[in-house]
RNA sequence: GGAGACGUGGCCGAGUGGUCGAAGGCAGCACCUUGCUAAGGUGUCGUACGGGUAACUGUACCGAGAGUUCGAAUCUCUCCGUCUCCGCCA
């Protein structure tokens, strides 16, 4: 969300957003539809001015003038009653309009349509090259019976998954490597809810566009959440933090859940593209200062590399082009890792930088050293997100006896394991 | 699932129809004091939108929404949340 008056004084950057962004919206219209609140607020306030002095008249007035200042009042009483509906709803046309303004990407962000305009920044390690026939992650799977796909699909439908033995075990020790490298960067670990409300959805930016991505629970009126930023990024909702609270670090851990409609046919196989996955994930609020988001966006992004670099994975370093990027997006990075059966690199991890888009949406704010209130801004990326990153992890380290190999980082996780699956 | 209590500013807490955006205290901030000194005094101290160069000023906000009323923090309803007791339960 931006700010009205932002989006008054600055219609000719909104609208360039929404063009290399490819949102369609009519901004005039906006500004159109804000100067005349303006003036229909105008009108109220005067009318409610009004109302209050002449209320003030009442308990000092005479009994004999009192039902006629009392009739009085219920005339303007009236007025106001009638002004205030068409003001509402005129306001309530506008926030619905301000929920799909998207944040203004940096100057330094790539243009373009889609993911194919993506640019890659980095590339680290070198591509595996297999003395043997090297299977896909599916087949690895199989082999050791380390996931269950067919009876599970029966039970839960596509998209589903089992993960069995080894394969658990492993994705434990993944997230638990995870989060401790997350502690002792200074981050609170948070296991969040799965569910939130509508509000909180809004929040993020999931909603009102990405509706149809998210489970519905109609009982309860909640929604599963596809990651735990839906729920961090709301913890702090209406607060005026402190600027000495400020950075605030938080890795959130909990299931995540995608309906993923409209990818129908795509990643079907396997665990790329899956309805329910288990996520660590980083969380920033900072203050609203560019330079220092960045500096954070950095660290961020540092931190998935050295997470992937750990698990001995070779990937590159993509950065989003505008029209990859989300409506609310400053900056975004991918990470992503190296998956041979495809012979491509695959994202497992995604690194936005937002600025106050979400802050503004959740009313999250502090107080400068200056006693000015501000809108925080916020970051996040993924740390560990399983079970994708079991898909290049599993052939990037498959052996040619059938085993995969454990990267020294992550055996202390594993029980010292250094294979899994050797006979 | 059943019964009840409650929700006020950064925090604590008063306020049950008008003079309340809200007493008092704590914390914060500014200045003063410097033999009650890890203290004392005075002042200041919510947010948003509108008007004004500014001082200042108008409106709204006492969990959220709706209602009653000339007038609502205060009365009514719905929802959300917190707490207590009973039931059920991983």
């Amino acid at each position: 969300m931006l700010d009205v008056k932002f989006i008054r004084e600055n219609a000719d950057a909104v609208k360039e957003a929404c063009k290399v962004k490819g949102i369609q919206l009519d901004i005039d219209k906006m500004i159109d539809l804000d100067k005349e609140i303006v003036t229909l607020k105008t009108e109220l306030q005067e009318l409610q001015a009004l109302r209050n002095a002449h209320s003030k008249k009442i308990p000092s007035a005479s009994a004999e003038e009192r039902p006629k200042l009392i009739e009085e009042g219920r005339e303007i009483g009236q007025k106001v009653d009638a002004l205030k509906p068409s003001v509402q709803e005129k306001e309530d046309e506008l926030k619905n309009m301000l929920w799909l303004v998207p944040q203004i990407p940096s100057p330094k962000a790539p243009l373009g349509k889609d993911d194919s305009d993506n640019i890659e920044v980095k590339k680290h390690g070198n591509l595996p090259e297999f003395s043997f026939k090297p299977l896909d992650h599916v087949e690895i799977l199989e082999k050791h019976s380390w996931a269950e796909f067919e009876r599970v699909a029966k039970v839960c439908g596509s998209r589903s998954y089992s993960l069995r033995n080894e394969m658990v075990l492993l994705e434990m020790a993944m997230h638990r490597y995870g989060l401790e490298k997350l502690m002792k960067k200074g981050f609170t670990i948070a296991s969040t809810p799965a569910f939130a409300r509508e509000e909180a959805l809004y929040g993020t930016g999931h909603f009102p566009t990405g509706r149809d991505q998210v489970y519905y629970l109609p009982e309860d009126d909640m929604y599963l959440s596809g990651t735990a930023e839906v729920q961090i990024n709301s913890f702090h909702t209406d607060e005026i933090l402190s600027e000495a609270d400020l950075p605030i670090f938080y890795a959130g851990f909990s299931p995540c859940f995608r309906r993923e409609a409209g990818s129908y046919g795509r990643d079907v196989r396997g665990l790329i593209r899956v309805h329910q996955f288990q996520k660590t994930e980083q969380y920033i609020i900072c203050k609203n200062d560019a330079a220092e988001s960045e500096k954070w966006h950095k660290m961020l992004l540092e931190t998935s590399e050295e997470i992937v670099q750990d698990f001995e994975l070779p990937y590159r370093i993509v950065e989003c082009c505008t029209g990859d990027m989300g409506a609310g997006k400053v900056r975004m990075y991918d990470v992503e890792c190296w998956v041979p059966s495809e012979n491509k690199y695959r994202e497992t991890h995604s690194c936005s930088a937002l600025h106050d888009w979400q802050s503004r949406r959740t009313n999250t704010r502090y107080r400068d050293n200056e006693g000015k209130v501000q809108f925080c801004h916020t970051l996040n990326n993924t740390a560990v997100a399983t079970p994708r990153i079991l898909v290049p992890f599993l052939e990037n380290h498959q052996q040619e006896d059938g085993s995969v190999r454990i990267p020294e980082k992550l055996r202390p996780y594993l029980g010292g394991l250094e294979f899994i699956g050797k006979k």
